[in-house]
DNA sequence: ATACTCGCTTCGGAAATCAAAGCGACAGCT
DNA sequence: AGCTGTCGCTTTGATTTCCGAAGCGAGTAT
């Protein structure tokens, strides 16, 4: 295969740090589950009913990556019982704010799904 | 099973303006392409080589996407040569400043690639 | 006439995501 | 001691999404 110039074209591209964002962001559930964290800590089964749909193998992997970009942090809490909770680091709560704004947004601008409560 | 009914739970869940934004830019380059777009109207082609590793099918469907949602809009500018261009509306628009300072979080918290250009 | 560019669409195959089931460790009954 | 349930995952196999490449019709340039 021709080497691609992808790795050359890469360098000049519009906003690299929107991209890098994107990355993470763009992926199902990524959003939601940082803004479910942005209201406090939770364990893996909490969050699997706070976001209605995700399946537990794509929870358990988005908790990875977002973990591994350091958004947040997986702590064992010694029990008896053993618990799990995350929680979002510094980094991860710096983006709330931007997450707000997108919801508020949202509420303004995105078709309103008849409020059934 | 406590009477915890998973209606009740859909109610109170997290942010429903949230999930539906990440309806849209949950979604891989949604994001980036209105990001593109926030600097101004462009063709197709245009976008497919600004956004660097789109498809032209899957940059198909997300215009398709986005302006069904009401976020882009596709004018035709009668020629000869007949042109296409895509724009922000103005709900389009008003996600910019969110956007922006999801650039901003980026540059700040999420790793510096090493900087080749 | 030949060779481009543009704005797409179509066609496989590869990757992401899904629901469901299972597992080990523990807790709460009885 | 059993039985039942919760928690935090992982595994499995099917479905959906995404990708790269090719193609198409219309127009432009040489």
């Amino acid at each position: 295969m021709a080497p691609t110039r992808h790795d050359l074209e890469n360098c000049a591209r519009g906003d690299a740090a929107l991209t890098r964002a994107f990355t993470l962001l763009g992926k199902r559930w990524s959003g939601l589950l940082l803004g479910s964290l942005g209201a406090g800590p939770a364990g893996f089964r909490e969050l699997s009913r706070a976001i209605d749909g995700v399946s537990d193998s794509v929870l358990s992997d988005r908790l990875a990556e977002l973990t591994k970009a350091g958004l947040i942090a997986r702590r064992v809490e010694e029990g008896p019982p053993v618990t799990v909770s995350y929680e979002l680091t510094e980094s991860g709560r710096a983006l709330i704010p931007a997450l707000d704004q997108i919801s508020r947004w949202a509420e303004e601008h995105l078709p309103a799904p008849d409020e059934l409560c």
